[in-house]
RNA sequence: GUGGACGUAGCUCAGUCGGUUAGAGCACCUGGUUGUGGCCCAGGAGGCCGUGGGUUCGAGUCCCAUUGUCCACCCCA
């Protein structure tokens, strides 16, 4: 095999797309109910919005972006940036003081591909801009509990709060010095952290020093009064809305710009891959991006790839929209196979989803097909049904067979059954 | 970028101590039935055994390199 998929990006097939497009209906369903609009973005933007917005030495943008060196371009690696971008060149604020919004399609990181993520992967990225009322922290997290409840899924959510450049470098400083005390017993990847971004030793998975951490100071008793304000209102409106969470103290974000109230939504069912979802609040991105003075946001995303995973390993967990032919014709001999192919014609313009064969196989092949493909109703068409101009009808499953005209709408008629008040409801 | 495991038919996998023509199941095609699906039966097609080198009388099997995939680390949705 010469010609391939490039490592960590897939094909996602027939059969597997159903499942994509039921994640995503419910999705749509869940954000539109919560008066969130959709928008759709570049996938291609200039490097400058990454770095500026994701933060210069993160590892996304230090070795991950797939960048065209030469365009000064890059493959978005999350949607956030872009989705201010075109909220501040559209002037989207001047529209609606609040704008809520939602979009969903492809990112790209040069990782290495493992159980769960891919270099080209998929996220649902919400974002509300504008507000800095604590019910809107609250009021998404509860959004995306239900949409994960929606679809069948268990998953827990782990909320804490990162403070605002007034109250985190004071937290940082008192970390610093702890950290600095109890080096030796850090493993080398925490050394290295410590220097470079402290808070993530809180989040290590190294067990000795998930150990050593345990006494460390906590954010939470760092935060300036408006930012431990904020947190407990936010606190307060999950309990209102019955929203099920759990604080973690340890947990940190890998993008430069989040600010106040971050969460996660953790799974056990994937490997290494605990989060499914993950956002917070960037109160200071968009007017560091140019936007307008003071403007906070606050969003999230989810990863596709995760939450299909998720739902494969769950057997049951959805039900597939039937997307069968309601009709297969047979046609036998060059002359039916005209007249039928017109036919066809005729009732998919009338909106039938109609099957046909048009290589000229035996009976007996086409019966196969017609079978496989799961259509209830095939129409079988020779000579003689042609001379007297009524076809053979069938019904796979109930293997009666009788004649009908040679029209449309005649068979339109036997083959989509009129609603039967009584089972509309069932459906 | 680092580590480990694994590459045999479209898919899932056997393949003994190195031995002559490389196998099974599923899927596909044809027939068993002048024009009737599923089940069954018979037959067929489909392989550079990832690639390149080496050892050997002989390599799918052993060795080396390379490449790909997966899992984990790092990081992240």
């Amino acid at each position: 095999m010469k010609l391939k998929a490039l490592n960590g990006f897939k094909d996602i097939l027939p059969g597997e797309v159903e499942l994509w497009q039921h994640v995503e209906t419910r999705a749509r369903g869940v954000f539109t109910r919560f008066d969130f609009s959709e928008i759709r973005l570049p996938v291609l933007e200039s490097t400058e919005l990454f770095a500026r917005s994701i933060g210069e030495t993160t590892d996304i943008v230090e070795k991950e972006m797939y960048t065209f060196v030469d365009k000064k371009v890059t493959m978005r690696p999350e949607a956030t940036a872009s989705l201010l971008r075109a909220y501040i060149e559209h002037g989207l604020y001047v529209q609606r003081p609040v704008q809520r919004l939602f979009t969903i399609g492809p990112m790209f990181r040069h990782e290495r591909p493992q159980k769960g993520r891919l270099r080209q992967f998929h996220q649902m990225d919400v974002e509300v801009l504008g507000s800095l009322s604590p019910l809107v922290d609250a009021e998404l997290m509860a959004m995306g509990s239900m949409l994960l409840q929606e679809l069948g899924l268990q998953v827990s959510l782990e909320i804490n709060s990162l403070g605002c450049p007034q109250c985190r470098p004071g937290f940082r400083t008192e970390l610093l010095n702890f950290l600095a005390e109890r080096m030796e017993h850090l493993c080398d990847d925490c050394k290295r952290r410590s220097a470079t971004n402290p808070l993530r030793v809180l989040d290590c998975k190294n067990p000795g020093c998930r150990h050593q951490v345990l006494t460390a100071p906590s954010i939470l008793d760092h935060l300036c009064s408006a930012c431990a304000d904020h947190f407990a209102a936010v606190q307060k409106g999950m309990e209102r809305l019955q929203v099920p969470y759990t604080l973690n103290r340890f947990m940190v974000r890998g993008l430069d710009y989040y600010t106040r109230t971050t969460f996660e939504f953790i799974t056990t069912d994937l490997g290494a891959q605990a989060a499914v979802g993950a956002g917070g609040r960037y109160d200071g991105l968009i007017e560091q991006l140019g936007g307008p003075k003071d403007t906070p946001g606050i969003g999230f995303a989810m990863g596709m790839e995760r939450l299909v995973l998720l739902l494969q390993q769950k057997q049951g967990a959805w039900q597939e929209e039937n997307t069968a032919p309601q009709l297969f014709i047979i046609a036998l001999g060059g002359e039916a196979m005209q007249s039928c192919h017109q036919l066809a014609h005729a009732m998919r313009r009338g909106g039938l989803r109609v099957a046909m064969d048009l290589e000229g196989r035996s009976l007996k092949s086409q019966m196969k097909q017609a079978d496989r493909s799961g259509a209830t109703w095939v129409l079988i068409v020779g000579d003689d049904e042609l001379n007297n101009g009524q076809g053979v009808l069938r019904n796979m499953q109930t293997q009666e067979q009788r004649r009908v005209a040679l029209a449309a709408e005649a068979l339109a008629a036997v083959v989509t059954p009129p609603i039967q008040p009584g089972n509309a409801a069932d459906r």
